[in-house]
DNA sequence: GGCATTTGACCGCA
DNA sequence: TGCGGTCAAATGCC
């Protein structure tokens, strides 16, 4: 047992490793390939990414113990399924639940649809009334959380006036295979609000709500749903074509494919990742410059 | 019996 | 202190 805590920790260290140097690649192509001037939002987020990796790294190694769990240090028992039968096994006094975290916005995918499939699997955990919301909002985790280990979970709420449409929030990467094949193949993070130095976009970002633009989306929702995608992007353009083509421009932008935008959540305020389907940009220069790194 | 859903309670944070 | 996120027992469904 303790070996197979020493090589868990292992191959998180090792995992930790490789994450930090990846966002130190990508903080490096970044400035090259944006020219970075130090005021921009993505400088920020590679810092926290960067910290966040190098924290956790300096907490495992200035910790002994190596347990990584949601079980406070008061309790006296870790219970851990034997391996064999499967069981947990007996259940001890709980004292109190774990320490829970609020989810940090920042690390979230927000997208609107008619439907909440999106190829995975997902478990219900949770409903709550949320404030000044005529809906409740629904959490989801990862069905395949316990085999996989796979930390990906949503939130889904209906929008108000909105008839079968839902705003669905992503936090995390599933790290196990999807259910079928309406999975999303390629996405990647859209940094909006850098796109405020660059002059990109004539309107302003502020009044994004939503940019997420994949085949499967296209596929199964309405013409009226496309709309209401355009009709938040363009704020107000009644002209739809020119908005689409003006996304199709910044889209094929050399933005080094990050930007960011304020997302005004219906419920409450929040910013927010939107993301595009790389099929979308039809563009594999940024791909190949990426791995070229 | 196994799995998913419901729902009240718990917990941390602003 | 209220709100949002999560847990886990109870319940339902296949």
């Amino acid at each position: 047992m303790l070996l197979d805590m020493e090589s868990n920790k292992e191959r998180l260290i090792q995992t930790l490793i490789t994450g930090r140097d990846s966002a130190q690649k990508l903080q490096t192509f970044l400035q090259r390939r944006l020219n970075v001037d130090g005021s921009v939002p993505v400088k920020d987020l590679l810092t926290e990414i960067l910290e966040s990796f190098s924290g956790g790294l300096s907490m495992l190694n200035s910790s002994d113990s190596g347990e990584i769990s949601r079980v406070p240090a008061s309790h006296p028992v870790i219970q851990i399924p034997d391996v064999c039968t499967g069981k947990k096994p007996a259940p001890v006094v709980k004292e109190r639940r774990g320490c829970y975290k609020r989810r940090r916005t920042i690390d979230s995918r927000v997208k609107i649809s008619s439907t909440m499939e999106d190829g995975y699997a997902w478990r219900k955990y949770g409903q709550k009334e949320i404030l000044n919301s005529k809906f409740p909002r629904c959490y989801f985790r990862c069905t395949h959380k316990h085999f996989h280990g796979c930390k990906a979970v949503k939130q889904v709420q209906k929008l108000e006036g909105e008839s079968n449409m839902f705003h669905i929030t992503y936090f995390g990467q599933h790290t196990c295979p999807p259910s079928d094949s309406l999975s999303h193949k390629h996405e990647v993070v859209l940094d909006f609000e850098d796109t405020k130095n660059h002059n990109l976009f004539p309107k302003s970002p502020s009044t994004i709500t939503n940019i997420h633009i994949d085949p499967y989306v296209k596929q199964e929702a309405d013409s009226k749903t496309q709309s209401t995608v355009s009709d938040n992007i363009s704020s107000g353009n009644d002209d739809q074509s020119s908005s689409a083509l003006r996304w199709n421009e910044v889209l094929r932008a050399d933005l080094g494919s990050f930007m960011r935008f304020d997302h005004e959540d219906s419920s409450a305020s929040t910013m927010s990742h939107g993301y595009v389907d790389m099929d979308l940009l039809n563009n594999g220069d940024f791909l190949s410059d990426l791995y070229s790194i």
